[in-house]
RNA sequence: GCGGGUGUGGCGGAAUGGUAGACGCUGCAGACUUAAAAUCUGUUGUCCGUAUGGACGUGCCGGUUCAAGUCCGGCCACCCGCACCA
């Protein structure tokens, strides 16, 4: 309809632009930039509609908020299509930018595109680069060994996703294990800032703080010694080569360092376990019969926590035992695939009875199950507690059939017997530090962040590689280290490291020929800074200059309101969260919390079907028949994946574009603010955009037809009709305002169309309080409908635009009530309503909730013992 | 496996421990129309009853309370994240 003559003339009086502005308080309202993929989905629509919500809402509010918008443009998918169309990677990424910019620009949203950038330009990432050399000087940037997915027919290092059952997604390769040297960042060393931030950002929902609370995984522990022994008595042949290696007078060959959250249950250790990578693996087990083979399978797992953690429990049978340190008991050395190197010492202590994993474990290799913890007092008679904890109860006399993880007492545990667990756990650790066999220390599950990615389509990592100087960093003066435009993905592996020319160069030391790194950052890295840069998009010299981070990034506070997906809620959020501490710590701002307000959307799903090879199926090419469906071309029988969270790889995707171009920008926003509350998923469908659709033309109609007839001026009197017409106009200003201050739009959106329905279904003449309703009705959703409250702004006389207007006040006088209805209830059923002046006594309310008809027949019989009454609220009669 | 979340009519959902189902979608009935669409009016949790009315009802089991969708304990189902997708 009209709506691109509003965009045009918000354009035209630059309604969005924002400066810095010292005399007025800034609010800066951010979504997740999105990844130029081709075209906007339907998340893209909710996450922008709801961050202009609010950048609308508070600019009405007086704050000169800044609302501005760019492009994640590196990742992988740039190169899949590169490879798969024959396509420069940049080609297809600035293709998608300006077709995503059309895209969301027709949506209407208030955005500053004057702060507009895209992540792969080098005036961007020249400034990450610059960043990392300082990170470097600082220590916070280091190299070491990692292990990443290899595709042995590809030679190639494989994503996480690419990844699928084990086996690489393009040449169905079982992916191997490979150890690469790679670039990290020392993100454990905060650790504990993010942790004790994380709690104070009360802006934050709990859920994500929680999230990373776990995530980051505090816990304090024990650390000590075991002391690696042959067996006392070598098992017949299976150890036989034992015996020659070492020396045969002395039987301790060495000690393994580990590490416990759970030092109380010391006494029921059964066998000790190491990381397969364990450097002592090797030691003990490698020439031994099997441990190449067990190796390999341990190697056949994925490297995600997930595949690690569900795989099968392995383990290997060292043939050595361990000294229990203070009980003087040997427990055998596994070698176990759970066992991760990155956690602890990559060393544990298994104590089955009392951690699952173990329990798993020791089952499967018939190693002992030794309860340590009952969770009955001693003093009390033990096995006299009934219910389904009984095993763990009268332990000795049951096979126990899962650990037990619960509070309880030591027992079997000598001088620990009858303490608690942390009671336990601080008696351990005092006999080890006394002892000096080990001492208390505070883990973090958290690990350092790698950013090293072979591959093409990333910020290059300024450093070169001399024979003689060794690690060298790209002088400051040289950056940015530009990707080379020239580039082939003919040969599988990283195309930087293929390029014929571009990683040779000189050493800035001593002018030898050397080489430069080829892989590049992580897309994290970019998306890490970028609330900083939008700033000050085009400093050449900077990331972002003192005094503009200064205004919108203070010290106390930086993105006032960022929104985007939960499945963002630990890594994007904890990496940028860090970033922003490193770089504060390099005195580029003093920001160092980048969001101080954070609101999660809930995923958009759709439907998603998988053929019988996993190909997956866009929803359009399935027929669905009741529980099954089939293939609309072939009939071939597709498996139903479910509603999961759209995702292009997995074709469940919705295209809004045809919704907007059919029913206008506003009738989309309005219909995806409309039911779902926005941190909850909302499943897609068709249903539901005609409602808003008729919503916006029956306002625009209805409002067209009355206006000319409604008084310009304010009477001294209105009939009851209007002031009841008033009294829900005044009243929905606030109520509308505290939903967008709480995020609650479906509750905005239903306050208006009960506003909506008020006026419409006003009886009377024509009278200056409509015309009051309908100018509060107008402003009030403005934030959600812009263009159409635009329009009739306009066709209502006004001059100025309601990007200019600000948020209307309510008339407190208004909002007072002098009846109220409450509900009577009998032994807590509702039997009557009964109306009481707003103001009643207690024994008013007594008296009249007697009174009432269906109180007094659903009394019959009863003999009244108690009446509950709660002022406003309800009256409840006890009776019996 | 570990961490986090969600579960309320046919559907999306509303409800500071206090009248469950606001607001909307769908359906049904009616008005207008030659007809259809659009629009307008009414109605719409389930069951019993002609009706006044009554019983049941917020994933399941149990508990606390005068009162539980809401709090507590135990389950079930689904969804998200798990460090190289973004």
């Amino acid at each position: 309809q009209s709506e691109q003559k509003w965009r045009t003339k918000w354009d035209e009086a630059k309604s969005f632009a924002t400066t810095q502005d010292s005399t007025r308080e800034k609010y800066y309202v951010l979504e997740m930039f999105p990844y130029p993929s081709g075209r906007i989905h339907v998340g893209h629509v909710r996450n922008y509609t709801l961050g202009d919500v609010v950048a609308r809402y508070k600019t009405a509010k007086g704050f000169n908020v800044i609302h501005p918008m760019g492009w994640d443009a590196f990742g992988l998918p740039a190169e899949n299509a590169a490879i798969e169309n024959n396509r420069h990677p940049a080609e297809w990424t600035h293709e998608n930018i300006d077709a995503m910019r059309a895209q969301l620009k027709t949506m209407g949203l208030s955005i500053d595109w004057s702060r507009e950038f895209a992540t792969c330009d080098p005036d961007y990432y020249r400034h990450e680069q610059a960043m990392f050399l300082d990170f470097l000087e600082r220590g916070i940037a280091y190299r070491k060994e990692s292990v990443v997915n290899w595709d042995p027919v590809d030679n190639t290092v494989l994503a996480n996703e690419q990844v699928v059952d084990g086996k690489g997604w393009r040449t169905g390769a079982p992916v191997e294990r490979r150890t690469l040297n790679q670039w990290f960042l020392r993100i454990t060393d905060y650790a504990e800032e993010l942790l004790t931030e994380v709690k104070k950002l009360d802006k934050w929902p709990e859920k994500v703080r929680i999230m990373q609370e776990n995530w980051i995984g505090k816990s304090q522990g024990l650390q000590f010694k075991w002391t690696i022994c042959h067996p006392e008595h070598s098992e017949g042949s299976l150890n036989g080569g034992i015996d020659s290696s070492a020396s045969p007078q002395n039987d301790i060959l060495g000690e393994i360092e580990v590490f416990t959250t759970r030092p109380d249950t010391l006494f029921g250790a059964s066998f000790v376990a190491l990381a397969p990578d364990h450097p002592l693996s090797k030691e003990l087990a490698g020439n031994k019969e099997g441990f190449e083979a067990f190796l390999k399978e341990c190697q056949s797992t994925g490297t995600s926590e997930e595949a690690i953690a569900q795989a099968d429990k392995l383990g290997f049978d060292t043939g050595y035992t361990a000294t229990h340190p203070l009980l003087g008991r040997e427990v055998p050395i596994y070698i176990a695939n759970f066992i991760l190197m990155d956690y602890g010492t990559g060393a544990i202590f298994g104590v089955p009875a009392h951690d699952q994993r173990d329990f798993d474990f020791a089952t499967k290799y018939n190693l002992p199950i030794l309860p340590v913890i009952s969770s009955c007092h001693p003093e009390h008679s033990e096995g006299s507690q009934a219910g389904d904890r009984d095993s763990s109860a009268s332990p000795q006399n049951d096979i126990l059939s899962e650990a037990y993880l619960g509070d309880g007492h030591l027992m079997n545990s000598q001088w620990l017997d009858g303490l608690t667990i942390e009671e336990a756990k601080a008696e351990v650790i005092k006999r080890c530090e006394a002892n000096n066999t080990g001492k208390g220390v505070t883990q973090f599950r958290l690990r350092d962040w790698g950013v090293s990615r072979q591959r093409y389509w990333g910020c290059p990592i300024p450093i070169i590689y001399c024979d003689d100087c060794g690690v060298v960093p790209v002088p400051k003066d040289q950056l940015p280290v530009e990707l080379p435009k020239d580039i082939s993905f003919d040969k599988p592996g990283n195309p930087l490291a293929h390029h014929p020319t571009w990683k040779n160069c000189a050493c800035p030391k001593c002018g030898k020929d050397a080489t430069r790194e080829t892989d590049t950052f992580d897309t994290f890295f970019e998306s890490s800074w970028y609330q900083f840069r939008y700033c000050d998009p085009r400093n050449e010299s900077l990331p972002v200059a003192k005094d503009k981070a200064a205004y919108w990034m203070p010290k106390n506070g930086g993105v006032d309101q960022y929104i985007g997906g939960v499945e963002h809620a630990v890594l994007h959020l904890l990496y940028a969260r860090f970033f922003t501490k490193a770089m504060r710590d390099c005195g580029y701002v003093d920001c160092s919390e980048p969001f101080t307000g954070l609101f999660t959307q809930g995923m958009v799903t759709h439907e998603s079907y998988q053929d019988e090879n996993g190909k997956w199926l866009f929803p359009s090419e399935v027929i669905k028949e009741g529980d099954t469906a089939k293939h609309a071309e072939t009939g071939a029988p597709v498996k139903i994946r479910g509603i999961i969270k759209m995702s292009k790889s997995k074709k469940n995707v919705i295209d809004p574009q045809d919704i907007i171009d059919t029913y206008g920008a506003d009738a989309a926003r309005l219909f995806i603010l409309s039911d779902s509350p926005p941190e909850r998923d909302l499943e897609w469908s068709e249903a539901g955009i005609e409602g808003a659709w008729r919503f916006i033309n029956k306002l625009y109609r209805v409002i067209i037809e009355v206006k000319d007839a409604l008084p310009t001026d304010k009477p001294e009197n209105f009939t009851e009709e209007e002031q009841k017409l008033r009294a829900i106009a005044h009243g929905a200003i606030d109520g509308v305002a505290n939903d967008i201050e709480k995020f609650q739009l479906n509750k905005a959106v239903a306050r208006i169309r009960e506003l909506s329905n008020a006026i419409t279904g006003f009886k009377g003449n024509a009278s200056w309080a409509q015309r009051e309703a309908i100018e509060i009705l107008i402003r009030l959703i403005n934030p959600m409908t812009p263009h159409l409250a635009e329009e009739l702004w306009a066709e209502l006389g006004h001059t100025e635009m309601l990007t200019a207007t600000p948020w209307p006040v309510a008339d407190e006088s208004l909002l007072k009530t002098d009846t109220i209805q409450i509900g009577v209830q009998v032994n807590g059923k509702v039997r009557a309503t009964i109306t009481l002046a707003a103001d009643a006594s207690k024994d008013t309310a007594e008296q009249e909730a007697l009174k009432a008809q269906g109180v007094i027949r659903a009394l019959e019989g009863l003999q009244v013992r108690k009446v509950i009454v709660v002022p406003g609220k309800i009256v409840n009669v006890v009776a019996g």
